[in-house]
DNA sequence: ACTTCCAAACCGTCCAGACGGTACAGTAAC
DNA sequence: GTTACTGTACCGTCTGGACGGTTTGGAAGT
């Protein structure tokens, strides 16, 4: 695997840009090269389909995930405060990839929802294994997965701010301190 | 307003469960009239285009977040009860056409956004007078979104049973104790 | 009571453009 | 000579929308 062509990844960035901030219908071949700089003989050169393209896309997940997974059990703050707290990051590989990931799911791609479910469950053991309680792990990611879906929506309404997140930090903590006591 | 348009009302349907069921994408003019049983003239001729169609389903949505609300304020065990178990509903005319404009929301329907901002914004409001707490209100609404997530993948990965709405319920009472003091 | 008429409600077909995908000739770098 | 592309031309299908035609309920006139 030589210098790993670059066009690759400039393509999957832009598809993950294109679905998150557009949605699924804007996320056409033509879109996706212009955006990429890339013609599109050169788009169905590393992805021969469209399908090719999503199931990228949601391979490439897997490889952030397992990544980010790992930045988070390492967090100084601990996996909850980590994890509520890139739940609304809008840049950001990861972010992106998951906010596409996730348009993609809704639609008639299979990977992308096994590739979801993934990310979910190492999410849950990772926040289960700081709080203790499994039932509060759910709930925090379920919040996590609260804050991306306003975040999916974009400037709209009231964008949560960062002191939304330490009073929700705040009463995880309260939360898990109940339950042990 | 006599008999009321039956066509009308079978093609807001249609559509809303063509878009959650199986994405923005497949919610084509012709899909939506064939699910219906009307024609595509028949379509057009109650919406003369598309943005009229999602403006008509953002309007329906209102409608029934209004009923709605004034239900879960009324509700037997309270607003967070009925909030949160009926986030994991998939029957149910309102958390189809919910789930349906939250797909709409995602593309380039603003009217989309409008419509779910207002519905979140009443469930706070009557979650906060439940549990006194304004914080701990948008953590249940955000608890809610993430069930809508999650539903909204569908019968995916493990489903959210009753028993899971019952924990989390328990959760709340917990947390809104805490902060009491 | 009967005809007239009209507008609402709906059908079926056609079209221009967009979309996913194919094919292929060429090129620049290693 | 292989890898990694560009560029252009093309095809079949789908999509939103335009348009003209048809059915139907009932108000109005006599």
């Amino acid at each position: 695997m030589p210098p790993a062509p670059v066009a690759r990844g400039k393509i999957l960035r832009a598809f993950a840009e294109l679905l998150t901030d557009s949605g699924e219908r804007a996320a056409t071949l033509d879109a996706v090269a212009a955006r990429a700089g890339v013609s599109k003989g050169g788009l169905l050169y590393h992805f021969p389909s469209k399908d090719a393209l999503a199931e990228g896309l949601a391979a490439h997940l897997r490889e952030l995930t397992e990544a980010d997974v790992a930045v988070m059990r390492a967090a100084p703050a601990g996996p909850v405060d980590y994890l509520l707290r890139t739940s609304t990051a809008t840049d950001g590989d990861f972010e992106v990839v998951y906010l596409a990931v996730s348009r993609l799911a809704q639609g008639a791609y299979p990977h992308a929802r096994a590739a979801l479910d993934d990310a979910h469950d190492a999410w849950v053991e990772a926040v289960a294994e700081e709080v203790g309680d499994p039932t509060v792990a759910r709930a925090v990611v379920l919040l996590s997965d609260g804050l991306y879906a306003r975040t999916a929506l974009g400037a709209g309404g009231p964008r949560v701010t960062d002191d939304d997140i330490d009073a929700l930090v705040d009463l995880v903590g309260v939360l898990a301190a109940a339950r042990r006591g």
